[in-house]
DNA sequence: CTGAAAGCGCTTACAG
DNA sequence: CTGAAAGCGCTTACAG
């Protein structure tokens, strides 16, 4: 905040021949001021190179411009959707994006939440509807509006928008099942920390329960977020049921690594191994054979709940307060070709 | 802002039976304060639930602890790198991220670094070295650190930490020819608002020149960033010079569009055609055959810069105030196994 | 349409 | 080791 001889709003007032409160009104309530002195404290902001500091703006008017987002991490691109969707929606509003990475730790969402409120930001996004007790504290003790995303299987502390991870992933095995499959294999993400991931295995298991699948233990795995996982855990599955029909990943990223490893090995799919993903990224239709995914609306959530918070912003009613975005099955050439009709 | 009765310093200082004076010294130089104190204070903010206003706290001292970082877009996920790697320094040492998308419009940033300045950011990133005069301005005016990112060829505002694209297309390029290839078509990204980009393109063409290869304009075309336009050059490539030896694509998406339309139309990479990016992606190593491309120092130059920024920000020096990362040929099996030592 | 006064919630020297 | 006073640079009612 150090500028050598900083202008301030007085030094503009002084050369424009006005108080500094006009100078305020010409920057924020521009129509509240005569066109002629408008067009001379215009003039004198520019000649001066007036930036208006909104720390003491904020101060004064008790708000800010500022939307804080919570994000596990941002090298994930489908995180980075839902921050582009937000930012999209939030810039033309005048709104800046403070971002906060938690590495998938309840522990570091709590710090960040805390951290990012002594900011008084105008709202807040946070990933998923599972946060530490000290987190819920803070939450439910701020007024500015919140939006839990991701995730609406469960109870948000103020908004939500997302998708039931639990359904899509019920939907999928549905599908599996109804293209001919009984032995389905799920490689997991970590459930720790993660509403989502865990939705997703609790989505599968219901589904090879609901269906009468073969629901052996060694047919789940778990796996970190990698290309080189996604392959590490086919290999293992396949050693121990070497007879699974299909495999569901719990997201694209570990169903492409995986599919590397068939083409590398020669395991055709799908006529030896039906492979799906989760989540449709841009990569999914491009591979060959192309990844049987489900579609999600990562943009879509980040644009919704940047909505929902401006709304209440200008004091509106979000009715709603949940928003259900819904999911696709999208059906690729990587499971064989199936009459369902899912979602 | 607007926590209903919101708790300020004052309620806390109290609480505890001392002056906010002394709760603001237990908050930033607990050193400083009596072990007693301490922690009645401590207790009392506790038990108020204090989150202290640093709106407030940055107007009276004139210093935030928020860093602006401006990026083409996010949704690339180098730039998510760079980001990452700002984060892990700053998120340790107190500082919170204010995140910017131009979306490669030097208009887009000016406005973003204006509304940055206005938030009096302890730092700012930059992307490139390339801004309008406005934008120069603006950051020429201001006292805070500055870095410019992802590009070392040229003069920074500041200070810059980075690498060659020059130098490393000119490198990718020999390795190329090395490899016996003398009709190498090269696929930029817009040139337009990206300094990175032009370099890449000149260190191309510098190589063909040195390296008296082939140097026909047909061989050269521009692709926005994504799959299906990699795929789309390629064709158009192959269609107007059936004898091309070798494409390098000026990133791997770019590339990895093109290496997936070989494998569907049964082009044989490297034996028809070889082919090379520009990022080293994680997905370039998995591919089948693995993509040949540059290595840059995407987290590494987040990371860096944030020291930089850091340390000023500590009142140090920085010597030098530009620093090249560097960058490294990766040979994978979509060119020919070559002799080449790059770099 | 424009301005004087008060105040936003902290921190910074300066005393003691 | 602790506190009273001043001030950071704006905006908000309230007048006129």
């Amino acid at each position: 905040m150090e500028r050598k001889s900083a202008v301030r709003m007085e030094d503009v007032a002084r050369l424009a021949g006005v108080s500094s409160i006009t100078v305020s009104r010409v920057l924020n309530h521009p129509d509240k001021v005569a066109e002629g002195t408008r067009e001379r404290v215009l003039a004198a902001v520019e000649a001066t190179g007036y930036i208006p500091n909104s720390v003491a703006g904020s101060l004064a008017s008790r708000r800010t411009r500022v939307i804080g987002a919570l994000v596990p991490t941002i090298t994930n691109s489908i995180f980075a959707d839902t921050i582009d969707g937000m930012d999209d929606v939030l810039r033309p509003a005048g709104y800046q994006l403070l971002l906060g990475a938690t590495g998938y730790s309840l522990d570091e969402e709590s710090r960040l939440i805390s951290a990012m409120l002594a900011q008084r930001p105008a709202g807040l996004l946070a990933t998923g509807l599972q946060h530490q007790a000290q987190a819920y504290t803070l939450l439910r003790a701020t007024e500015i509006p919140i939006v839990e995303t991701w995730n609406v299987d469960g109870d948000p502390v103020d908004m939500a928008v997302g998708f039931s991870n639990f359904r899509a992933c019920h939907a999928m095995v549905t599908c599996l099942a109804e293209q001919g499959a009984r032995r389905i294999g799920f490689v997991s993400a970590p459930t720790t920390a993660n509403d989502r991931a865990e939705q997703r295995l609790l989505g599968y298991r219901r589904a090879v329960r609901d269906l009468g699948l073969d629901a052996d233990p060694a047919l789940e795995r778990e796996a970190k977020f990698s290309f080189h996982a996604g392959a590490e855990r086919l290999l293992e599955l396949l050693a121990a049921r070497p007879d699974v029909e299909a495999i569901f990943f719990a997201n694209d990223i570990l169903a492409l690594g995986a599919l590397f490893e068939c083409q590398r090995r020669g395991i055709r799919v799908p006529e030896d191994l039906a492979i799906a993903g989760f989540d449709d990224v841009e990569l999914a239709a491009q591979v060959n054979p192309g990844l049987t995914t489900v579609r999600i609306p990562r943009y879509g959530i980040g644009r919704q709940a940047a909505h929902m918070i401006l709304r209440r912003i200008e004091g509106g009613v979000v009715d709603p307060s949940v928003v259900d975005l819904g999911f696709e099955i999208v059906q690729r050439a990587s499971t064989p070709a199936g009459s369902a009709a899912p979602a």
